[in-house]
DNA sequence: GTCTATAAATGGATAGAC
DNA sequence: GTCTATCCATTTATAGAC
């Protein structure tokens, strides 16, 4: 192994996840993280002040990558302001698949679908995710579309809301239940989203050849 | 009051729901259910065999109002399917305001959310609310509209996803947190789910007067 | 840094009186 | 139908040895 081995404070830190992202915070008990890790509970309280300590920096890893995407979004922008419809295509699939169900993501995003429900940060984060930080990089890349001439005239804001909205429709409607998501349902929820977005070029998008 | 009491086991379940949405299932004690109703723990036993039996209880009841408003759907089906702008827009903010919002389905859409991960039987559940009803709904007045000349040779199934995945993105949008809904957000949400099905609308539906 | 041992509180659930 | 009383398992968290 090149890589070092994970500190202990972290292996807590992942496997509390893999089990807030399943049963919920107040379901799982420290003992059960202490098993996972594979170290006794009294143990886990050098590395955390309690229980609520280990969420509470689980939510701020979920702040830090939700403002990493940001980062990676701004440097996207000139990559996909230029465009053919299976470039747009694979984009809103690649955004999907390599992010919203890329495994430590999509069990943050599982973890904070519960937990907004009772905290007020695990609420914002979720909206940071899925809402602020996409619709911002959605509209900037509308808006350079339309100035380059691709879009005729059309509300860049509204474009980004309409373009989350199917993002959104199918990663819950595909994504939402208990179960890992199967192979099959990747594939469906792929070629649903392929459709939609299909769509939604042919009707907002000028291609250069139009 | 001409209203008969509701019995206690009525009670007991709007109680544990009120608890349920907020804190979710497993949070909540039998005591603090009790303790909402105003009896003692061990009361409850009488009324059902344990906490779990509760949580099933109130997901029949969820799965009920599901069906109920299946038939709704189809009872109102040819109120809809003749269609003006503002008749369009109005529909679906009141299938926000009065379905998804409505206080009792909220509540239930809320402790949904959470007990789908762990909960196949409220994943379920949480499918047809969001999904499958609605969207079987919408194919059929899609489906009319195009068969009276309406829509322009568009596919239904289509347009229904892509009208369900702005209700969804609304929903999502102004209604994830632990608050109550303000007057504010709710305003905010009107608006917006105005503007975006104006929008589809627009695109998507010829009126007699094109 | 991890362990054993233990404190103190809370949880689900039952028995039996009224 | 509801109460009091109680049981027993589990939980969070701490103290102190190694």
């Amino acid at each position: 192994m090149s890589q070092p081995e994970k500190h202990t404070k972290d292996k807590i830190l992942d496997a509390a996840l893999d089990l807030f992202c399943v049963d919920g915070y107040s379901t799982v008990s420290i003992r059960d993280i202490g098993k996972a890790v594979g170290i006794k509970e009294s143990s886990i309280y050098y590395h955390f002040k309690n229980k609520e300590d280990i969420l509470q920096s689980l939510f701020d890893q979920s702040e830090q990558w939700t403002q990493m995407r940001k980062s990676q979004f701004n440097q996207a922008l000139d990559a996909v302001s230029e465009i053919e419809c299976e470039k747009f295509i694979f984009a809103g699939v690649a955004y999907l698949e390599s992010y919203l169900l890329e495994e430590k993501i999509n069990k943050m995003i599982r973890m904070l679908m519960m937990e907004k429900q009772r905290s007020l940060k695990a609420a914002e984060i979720y909206r940071q995710l899925f809402f602020t930080v996409p619709l911002e990089h959605h509209k900037n890349v509308f808006t350079r579309m339309r100035d380059k001439g691709y879009i005729a005239g059309d509300d860049p804001e509204l474009l980004a809301a309409e373009y989350q909205s199917i993002i959104l429709y199918v990663f819950h409607k595909y994504f939402s239940g208990p179960d890992i998501a199967s192979d099959a349902e990747r594939a469906a929820a792929r070629l649903e989203l392929s459709v939609l977005l299909k769509r939604f070029f042919k009707q907002h998008i000028q291609t250069a050849y139009g």
